[in-house]
RNA sequence: GGCGUUAUGGUGUAACUGGUUAACACGUCGCCCUCUCAAGGCGAAGAGUCCGGGUUCGAGCCCCGGUAACGCUACCA
């Protein structure tokens, strides 16, 4: 049994952190721990700092981080410190620290809870599939783990790459307390001794994250469920350097109506996609503060003064009467059917004239109607047929007849798989026409679809007919998010057809 | 497979330190209002609290044992 009673002193000022990684579009479950982190200390007159993860350079995105910035403030959250506004414990971008985590880590080089490891990703993955076939937990297998001076000193002689792994004692147990749920132990011999520092020189997740909750006085680690498994490895990491560690708060994680964890396939996760397709930030931020409870229930006498009032309140009110500890820990699923009659009741309590200001900031911006506007000018006799054409760029949904989309020699099964592969290919491209162009010329040359065939198929999901402006502008101009919900709800509709059929 | 977490109607939540027929909201269905559709009003169906034991006068709340779902099991976070 390791020790582990030392946390931050209580006396010391609460400071939270969210550390999201800048992968794609900001998600909700990001919006959600925020949320949950901002309110926290806010109610406790702590800091709330957002420190941008990016050392995954596989799989960073440029524009990812301003997205991020935009959809929480979007959202009306703020953060004391972080890449924009600076701070006292900075920088903020983990790309921008290397040099840190890198003494870190000759830190516990130095004093023994960590080791170079020289084996090739082929060593290791040969020796997983041995693990996996002999029904062994995939595990790594200690080869470096005492290697003599000697033989490490010739390895670094020869300029052969390494990564620093952690060294996990093979005995005894970790426990630490979740606030949330009390003591979780796990044994060492199921805590696998994990890289810490790749070859390319930028840390994982878990040095970083140490290092940097440390380094930047956090008080509560409060995070998502999914890394319950990982943090002995962090109470480790701790000790090793000799730190006090943190609070931990593993909130639930958000659900499909099927209970998986929440998922672009199944739900839209896109903070970008909520505020294009126009739902209001406080409908969003209201709805993700009923997920997991907290807030109080309703007295006898609010319920009869109209208890409907009690699930709709503000992110003052709900600085005001959430309460962290009253959290549930079932994972929470993610209704878009309540959220949209929360966002109704919104909308319908705006006045008109904010009604019409919030249409024309969102749906109907002078921005959008230019970009659509030069789609069809040349393709409209009359001004009055501008709607005739542009219909789905302004609906929320369309969903066009099996005859429209199936073409002639095709059948329908293998239309969607082919839809599906163009939804895959588009997820990862560039949105621009000249990159969704090639990306898809080049699936269709693979799949020997031609590019009548290939186009007229996108044309069919995402505007309902087999005529309408320019696809690839039009796609542009609808954007990516929108753009990708509408493919996927496609695909799920057919599939649940499918299904029916059956 | 291993480890961990969780478990109240279809969904989100409620139920004081165990105490009457498990409450509220969304959704669904019906009726009213109404030129339509929403909104609004009224009403209904829908869980006996994952299952099985135990403690107790009494258990959704406590104990034991199962099951299922989910998460982790990467040089991703």
């Amino acid at each position: 049994m390791t020790e582990n009673t030392a946390i931050a002193p209580p006396e010391a000022p609460i400071r939270v952190r969210i550390a999201p990684s800048p992968t794609g579009d900001p998600h909700v479950g990001t919006a959600y721990i925020g949320l949950i982190n901002f309110i926290y200390a806010r109610q406790r007159g702590g800091q709330f700092v957002l420190r941008i993860e990016d050392t995954d350079r596989a799989r960073f995105v440029a524009t990812s981080e301003q997205m991020i910035f935009d959809a929480l403030h979007w959202l009306g959250l703020t953060w004391d410190e972080g890449p924009d506004v600076g701070g006292p414990y900075g920088p903020y971008r983990q790309s921008e620290r290397t040099e840190i985590y890198r003494e870190h880590g000759d830190i516990l080089l130095a004093n023994g809870t960590a080791y170079r490891c020289f084996c090739t990703a082929e060593d290791l993955e040969a020796a997983r599939q041995r693990q996996i076939a002999a029904k062994l937990p995939p595990r790594y297998p200690g080869t470096c783990r005492d290697l003599d001076r000697a033989t490490i000193d010739s390895n670094l002689a020869e300029n052969r790459p390494f990564v620093i792994r952690m060294k996990v004692p093979t005995e005894g147990s970790t426990t630490f307390r979740d606030e949330l749920r009390g003591n979780v132990t796990f044994e060492h011999s199921n805590v696998d001794d994990q890289v810490l520092m790749k070859s390319d020189g930028f840390p994982t997740y878990h040095l970083a994250n140490v290092v940097d909750d440390h380094l930047m006085h956090i008080t509560d680690v409060i995070r998502a469920e999914e890394w319950i498994s990982s943090t002995p490895k962090h109470i480790l990491l701790y000790q090793a350097f000799g730190w006090q560690f943190p609070r931990f708060w593993h909130m639930p994680l958000l659900r499909n109506l099927d209970k998986s964890k929440i998922s672009k396939r199944k739900n839209p996760v896109s903070l970008v996609y909520y505020r294009q397709a126009g739902f209001l930030p406080q409908a969003v931020i209201n709805f993700l503060g009923l997920m997991g409870g907290g807030m109080p229930s309703p007295t006898p006498v609010e319920i009869v003064n109209g208890a409907k009032e009690s699930e709709i309140f503000s992110l003052d009110e709900m600085i005001q009467r959430f309460e962290v500890p009253n959290i549930r820990l079932g994972g929470p699923v993610f209704d878009l059917t309540k959220l949209r009659w929360l966002n109704s009741e919104y909308l319908r309590a705006l006045t008109p004239e904010a009604f019409f200001s919030a249409l024309r900031e969102t749906v109907l911006s002078d921005q959008y109607l230019r970009d659509i506007s030069t789609l069809i000018q040349t393709r409209i006799e009359t001004l009055g047929e501008f709607g005739n054409l542009t219909a789905f760029l302004l609906q929320d949904n369309v969903m066009p007849p099996q005859d429209v989309w199936v073409p002639k020699k095709r059948t329908p099964e293998e239309t969607l798989v082919f839809s599906a592969e163009q939804l895959a290919i588009l997820e990862v491209t560039e949105w621009t026409t000249a990159a969704m162009e090639l990306a898809l010329k080049k699936l269709g040359e693979e799949k020997t679809w031609s590019v009548k065939e290939n186009f007229m198929l996108l044309r069919a999901i995402l505007s309902g007919s087999t005529m309408s402006p320019p696809l690839l502008e039009s796609m542009v101009i609808f954007g990516k998010a929108r753009t990708l919900d509408r493919l996927r709800r496609f695909q799920e509709a057919q599939k649940k057809l499918a299904n029916t059929r059956k």
